[in-house]
DNA sequence: TAACACTAACTGGCATACAATATACCAGCA
DNA sequence: TGCTGGTATATTGTATGCCAGTTAGTGTTA
């Protein structure tokens, strides 16, 4: 068959092999649930470099990143393991997380216009419903898309990628954490009272109604959480 | 004394091609005064691995690492080049440094025991001896001692890691902050203040005092600092 | 003279080959 | 049996060559 018109299609990934190593690669490592007993924490470089179908160069670079990241530790002529977090370190990122998005609330009050603070009504609302009726795992999902969205309020860059670069492994624990009924409903009076604060355009407030919350939240961590 | 006993001291650590190149181009890069008209903002691959004496592969991971670090930005065969940042970014490090020191300030109340918050005297009364003869590049490093002393205090590794990146950052334009008389006085004030404010072990009082501080500094940069 | 097409050099991305070394296993010896 | 030292193997570190896209310079043409 002859090709009459050019065929503009297929270009498709412009990303380089590395970028797109690092993608599923940190895609992969996120899926899996690493503080369950028995996951294979090695990684080789040959076999992932056959698997994706790429040489070890870019898949190098790729893991070099996750690397610098921590969430994998590549050890010199001994191999590459997927990084387990210490239950200190999590504290340590719950408290950073704490003090950013707090920050963040503060700015809000100054840079978000009424109608994004007024979306965060439905983050809460919509979960207040029925929230003893979800699952757990759906209310730690919501509690984490409404802090999130505290923070995108602040429009200061840094903070957001700081506490994405954070998510990901705070995330890796969440499945761990025992939300039990109680600890829903303060939380959500909680939200309730930062988004009230936010409403009244009271930084200080609002910043200190943030970072007690997360900082409960880390308290409840050490205190319940176990790690190892 | 003859040594019955064979001292071993452990081989030095050679460590990676790849560690000392990212060493001594983040070194060099630290030092260049960037944000200075004409300066070379592109580097070459093949250039300096020939002045490193290395190949071409470590020296990319460490270019990739500064990459990812916001100190170069590697562009597919077009070349690599230096980063200055924008004013507004620096705004956002500055605000970033001033949350995280802030909460570094509310822990040190808890986790510092008395000698260490009392030799934070020594960094503010060595220099507020000759404030005014000193030059102000001086004082600067003096300033930014004292912060960084605060946030080794709160001993959340994490933090200091976070603000040692931005320290690079940070560092770079600091020759072009204007220091007049006033505010060094009145940075000085502050210091005293936020020391007293973790002797009494007032952690919200300290991360308040220290917040205010630095977001001053930020309206200062804003209003006074011109970048570009 | 100006706009343009073309070529050659340059530059980072990637693949591959080789080097260095940590670890496990095994043979030999006391 | 238990220890010692050698050796094979596994695994990351490094060097090098080629490739494809970009850029700049040069010559050509209207």
């Amino acid at each position: 068959m002859s090709a009459n018109r050019l065929s503009v299609e297929p270009i498709g990934e412009s990303q380089s092999l590395k970028a797109r190593a690092y993608k599923a690669l940190k895609a992969a490592i996120t899926e899996m649930n690493i503080y369950d007993s028995k996951v294979e924490l090695r990684l080789d470089e040959r076999d992932l470099s056959a698997k994706f179908g790429i040489s070890r160069t870019p898949l190098r670079e790729a893991l070099a990143q996750l690397d610098q990241e921590g969430l994998v530790r590549v050890v010199a002529r001994r191999g590459i393991f997927i990084v387990r977090k210490t239950k200190a370190e999590i504290m340590e990122m719950i408290t950073v997380w704490a003090a950013l998005e707090s920050m963040a609330a503060t700015l809000a009050c100054t840079v978000a216009d009424d109608n994004e603070i007024a979306a965060l009504h439905e983050l809460v609302d919509d979960f207040g419903q029925d929230a003893v009726a979800r699952r757990m795992g759906e209310y730690s999902d919501a509690n984490i898309t409404f802090h999130q969205a505290i923070i995108g309020l602040g429009k200061n860059q840094l903070i957001s990628d700081i506490t994405d670069g954070l998510f990901v492994h705070v995330r890796a624990i969440r499945n761990r954490a025992i939300f039990e009924n109680d600890r829903a409903k303060r939380s959500i009076a909680d939200h309730m009272e930062i988004i009230e604060a936010l409403e009244s355009r009271d930084g200080e407030r609002a910043g200190k109604f943030v970072c007690d919350h997360t900082m409960r939240l880390r308290d409840h961590v050490e205190r319940y959480v176990d790690i190892e």
